[in-house]
DNA sequence: CCAGACGTTGTT
DNA sequence: GTCTGG
DNA sequence: CCAGACGTTGTT
DNA sequence: GTCTGG
């Protein structure tokens, strides 16, 4: 699954890799739940860059302070009514570089990083949402998709988030849904890279360069 | 008809 | 233990 | 996902 | 909002 990545990439590496004209923005070493994040999404047929909250909540949600979901599931999401219709009409790319797994050590929970081989940035495969809070205000939300896990995962548990191939982010975006089973499968083990970070990432206000910075296991 | 659910993951 | 916040 | 709070009253 | 259960 993924509740904790980072997106600390130079824009123009991202520019590059989304082509299109992404505003300046700060390197993220610690992403959690509820923060903003920037994704790519449609508008007609052109991507445009947005940003999100990270946990979707559905429309018709009427709570005063929703949690939102981080993850949906990509074999159920079609169905579900908190995704299906985002899954249908509302898919982005959401940008990151890496992701956190938590490996639990009697009372210890020691973070790592997986990384694609080379370090560099990525998509995961995300949904959108627009939610009306009681108050009358907008909020923008994304969750980001998992599938099963490769072998890199295999210390953590048997979830990973879906990674969009750059070859395939024109289909992710524009679909159909009913085409898109076959990108909704586990990266390549053999492409990635898993690490030990410190235990500083733990915390979801650390957000700092240390963060990724490889330790011995 | 109305009420209540609507979700993911990991852990035990 | 359980819920909320990030 | 993990961390941190979880409560009341009165006083500063 | 929409579907399921009663």
């Amino acid at each position: 699954m993924c509740y904790r990545y980072t997106l600390a990439t130079p824009r123009a590496d991202l520019e590059k890799l989304f082509g299109i004209v992404i505003p300046e923005l700060p390197l993220r070493f610690n992403i959690a739940l509820t923060q903003i994040v920037p994704a790519v999404r449609l508008d007609g047929d052109t991507r445009v860059w947005g940003e999100y909250r990270f946990g979707l909540i559905p429309r018709w949600t009427r709570d005063e302070k929703p949690a939102g979901f981080g993850n949906a599931r990509s074999e159920t999401v079609a169905e579900k009514p908190s995704f299906r219709d985002a899954f249908r009409k509302r898919r982005c790319l959401v940008p990151a570089d890496g992701f956190y797994e938590w490996e639990t050590v009697g009372k210890q929970k020691l973070p790592w990083r997986l990384t694609l081989a080379d370090g560099g940035p990525f998509a995961i495969a995300g949904i959108h949402e627009t939610w009306t809070s009681p108050a009358g205000v907008e909020v923008a939300t994304l969750a980001l998709l998992t599938t099963s896990a490769n072998a890199c995962l295999e210390r953590f548990h048997d979830r990973m988030p879906v990674i969009i191939d750059p070859a395939q982010h024109d289909r992710w975006l524009h679909g159909p849904a009913e085409t898109l089973g076959e990108l909704l499968v586990p990266y390549p083990a053999e492409r990635m890279k898993v690490f030990r970070v410190d235990t500083r990432v733990n915390s979801p206000r650390y957000d700092a360069a240390d963060c990724v910075t490889p330790i011995d296991a």
